[in-house]
DNA sequence: TTGACATGCTTAATCGTTTAAGCATACCGT
DNA sequence: ACGGTATGCTTAAACGATTAAGCATGTCAA
C-alpha cells in the first residue's frame, strides 16, 4: 500500500537482489520458462507482486524486436461504422495478448502520412489500414519496403501488392438498383463518393451494372462527401434537374439520413414521393423517418477478418496477398417505399 | 529506392560509421543540438535520409524515460459525440509533436483495467480517461501512486485528486426543463443514465433543480443504456403509466432519437403529441425528423481544454486538480414544439 | 566408475538511443 | 606568452529486458 517510491521504476534486477537470483532466472520466472522450478517461480512472483513490479514493453521491444502491438487508421471515428468495425479487428487481436492503438486520418493524406511514420517509429508488428483518398498509389511498395505487415480494410490501393478486407459494394449496390427497377423506377440517380477510391468505383460499377442490363442509363451521379449536410444539399441540387429522377442511391446511410431531411425540406414525402437507399445498415437505419432501405455491410465481421489476416500475414510474412469480399445482404425498409411511377 | 535492406534496422552508429563520427554526434545532430557545426548536421541529414534511418521510439524512450504520447481512454467510440472530443483532445496533443493513442472500454471496467495495465506498461506520459460506469473509487489513487498524470473527461470519480473537464450537464439539464415548464408542461420526466456516474447524477440534479423550484415532482424516472433502442423501448414503458407524462428530457440525443421512433411506434407525433429533448447537439440532432431540442456541448471544445489540462499536468504534476466545467447552450428546435397542454 | 544428460541457474552481451563528462583545438583579451 | 573560455566533437555508461552460452550439480544407465 505504501512501499512503492515515486519515480524510480522496479525492475527485473531489483526483483532478483531479494530473491537472491540473477535477473536473466527472473526474466525467465516471469514468463514461465521452464528451465526455471516450480518454486523459484513463486517466489519471484511474490516478489513481484510485493515490489509492484511493472513490465517495460519497451525495454522488451528493444530487445526481442515484437511490440506485441498494431496500428489501425481508420479514416472517421463520428462515422458509427467504423466504432464496429474497430471492435470486430480488436476482439480478434486483443484474443493474442497484442493490443491494437487506434488513429483516425480523417481523411486527410496528410495525417495518414505522419501517422504512418509515427507507427513505423513506434515499431508496431502491423498495420490495418484505410487509406484516405488521394493516398498515393505507390504507398503499398513503401510499406512493404518498412517490413511492415498491413491488411487494407474498405479501401484498396492494390489488391496484388496487400492483404484486402471489404464489403461486396458492387453487389450490394447492384441488388439496390435492381430491386428499385423491380418497384418501377426508370430514372434512378446515384449520390455521394466524392473522392475515387475503390470503395466508390466498385458501388458505380455496380450501379452501372444493374442499369445496363434493363437498357437504363443514370439519370444523374452527384458527388458529394459522405456526410448527412452534403446529402442534404445534393438532393437538392438533384430535384433541380430538368427530369429529376424518382430514385436515389445513396453512397452510404449518412448521406441517404440527408437525403430524407432534404427531401423534407423540399415539401417531399420520401419513401413515397420519392425512394431513397443507404448503404451500411447502422443502427440508426431503423429507427430513421422514414426507415431506411438499405445494405448491410456487417462491420463486425470485417473487422474480424481484418484481424485475422493481419495475424496471418505477421505469422508468414512471404505469403501471397488475400482478398476477402464480405458479402452484404439488401434489407428492405419503407424509405424505397411505394411504387412512386414515373 | 533499393539501397533498403529488409529486416536490419538502420542506426545512428552506421550512419555515424559513413560520415565518420560517433553515433553520440549523429544523435546531437538529427536533434539539432547548438553545439553541433551547421556543416556536420547537414551531412548527417544527407547520409540519414540516404540510408533511410528511422528514428527507435523505443529505444529513445527507455533512455530518456519520455514516450511522447498519451493514452486517450473513452467509453464509446460509436457515439460520434466521441469522434469530435478525440479530435479536439487531438488537435492539442499533436501540435506539441506528441501523439495520442485511443482506446476504447466500450464501458467495461474489466476492459479498462487491461488498458491501464497496458498503458501504464507502454509508458505513456500522460492518460485522458472517461471511467467507465463502476470503476472502482479508489482507481484515482492508483494511478497516481502510478505516476501518470491524468485528467479525467465528461466523468469524475473525484475532482479533488485529478483534473475534470466536463460540460455542464446540471445547469444544461435545467434550462431544458425550465424551458418545457415555460411553454406549459407541468408532467416531464427524465429517460436514460443506466449507471450511476457523475454525468448521470449532474443531469439528474438539474432536473430535481428545475421541477423543485416550480413545487413540481417528476412525472417519471426510467434508466436505460445511452442507445437508440433503448430509448426507443424505455418511451413505452413510460406512456403505459396511469397518468403518462407529457414531456421527456432525455439524457443524450441518442436516447431522444429513439424516443422519437417510439413515439411514432406508439401513433403519436412527436413535437406535437409529446415533447422531446436531447443533450449533446450531435450532427443528426439538426437534420432528424422532428428536429431536436438539446443543449449543445462543444465537444471539440471540451477535447481541446482535456489536452490542454493534461499537458499542464505533465509539465508541472505537483499543481492543485483543476476543475473545468464547459458551458453548454440549449437550442430549441420543432421536438418539443406545440404546447401540449395537460 | 564413467560418461551422458537433464536440471536450474549465472554470465555477459545485446537491442538503439541519450547524456554527463572529458578532451582537444582555436580564439581572445591582457 | 598565458590563463580563460567557447567550439565541436568523443568516450563510456546508462536505460530494462532477453538470450545464447556456460557452469555447476544431480541422476542414471552401462
Amino acid at each position: 500500500m505504501s512501499e512503492t517510491k515515486h519515480s524510480t521504476r522496479v525492475t527485473l534486477s531489483q526483483i532478483a537482489k531479494r530473491v537472491g537470483l540473477s535477473s536473466a532466472a527472473v526474466s525467465m520466472a516471469l514468463r514461465g520458462h521452464q528451465r526455471i522450478s516450480a518454486a523459484t517461480r513463486q517466489r519471484v512472483l511474490e516478489e513481484a507482486t510485493r515490489l509492484g513490479y511493472v513490465y517495460d514493453r519497451g525495454a522488451a521491444k528493444l530487445r526481442t524486436g515484437q511490440s506485441d502491438t498494431v496500428g489501425i487508421i481508420i479514416s472517421d471515428i463520428a462515422n458509427g461504422f467504423f466504432g464496429e468495425l474497430v471492435a470486430g479487428v480488436d476482439e480478434v487481436i486483443a484474443e493474442t495478448g497484442m493490443i491494437s492503438f487506434l488513429f483516425n486520418t480523417r481523411d486527410d493524406v496528410r495525417r495518414q502520412e505522419s501517422l504512418l511514420i509515427r507507427l513505423r517509429e513506434q515499431g508496431v508488428d502491423g498495420m490495418i489500414l484505410c487509406p484516405a483518398p488521394g493516398t498515393d498509389p505507390a504507398l503499398l511498395e513503401r510499406i512493404s519496403a518498412w517490413g511492415i505487415p498491413t491488411v487494407q480494410m474498405l479501401r484498396c490501393i492494390s489488391a496484388d501488392q496487400a492483404d484486402y478486407v471489404s464489403a461486396d459494394y458492387r453487389t450490394g449496390v447492384e441488388a439496390l438498383c435492381e430491386h428499385l427497377l423491380a418497384i418501377g423506377h426508370r430514372r434512378i440517380a446515384f449520390l455521394g463518393g466524392c473522392h475515387d477510391h475503390s470503395a466508390t468505383s466498385q458501388r458505380l460499377a455496380g450501379f452501372h451494372g444493374a442499369l445496363q442490363r434493363h437498357g437504363l442509363a443514370p439519370a444523374g451521379i452527384i458527388r458529394c462527401p459522405a456526410t448527412r449536410q452534403a446529402g442534404r444539399e445534393s438532393i437538392k441540387t438533384l430535384l433541380a434537374t430538368p427530369q429529376p429522377a424518382t430514385a436515389a442511391i445513396c453512397y452510404n446511410d449518412l448521406i441517404a439520413f440527408g437525403v430524407l431531411a432534404g427531401l423534407r425540406d423540399a415539401g417531399l414525402v420520401p419513401g413515397q414521393d420519392f425512394a431513397v437507399t443507404g448503404f451500411d445498415d447502422v443502427e440508426e437505419a431503423a429507427a430513421s423517418w422514414p426507415p431506411l432501405t438499405t445494405a448491410a455491410t456487417h462491420p463486425r465481421d470485417i473487422g474480424q477478418a481484418a484481424g485475422r489476416l493481419l495475424l496471418r500475414r505477421i505469422a508468414t510474412p512471404g505469403a501471397a496477398p488475400e482478398r476477402l469480399i464480405i458479402p452484404t445482404e439488401i434489407i428492405v425498409r419503407s424509405s424505397c417505399g411505394a411504387k412512386t411511377g414515373g
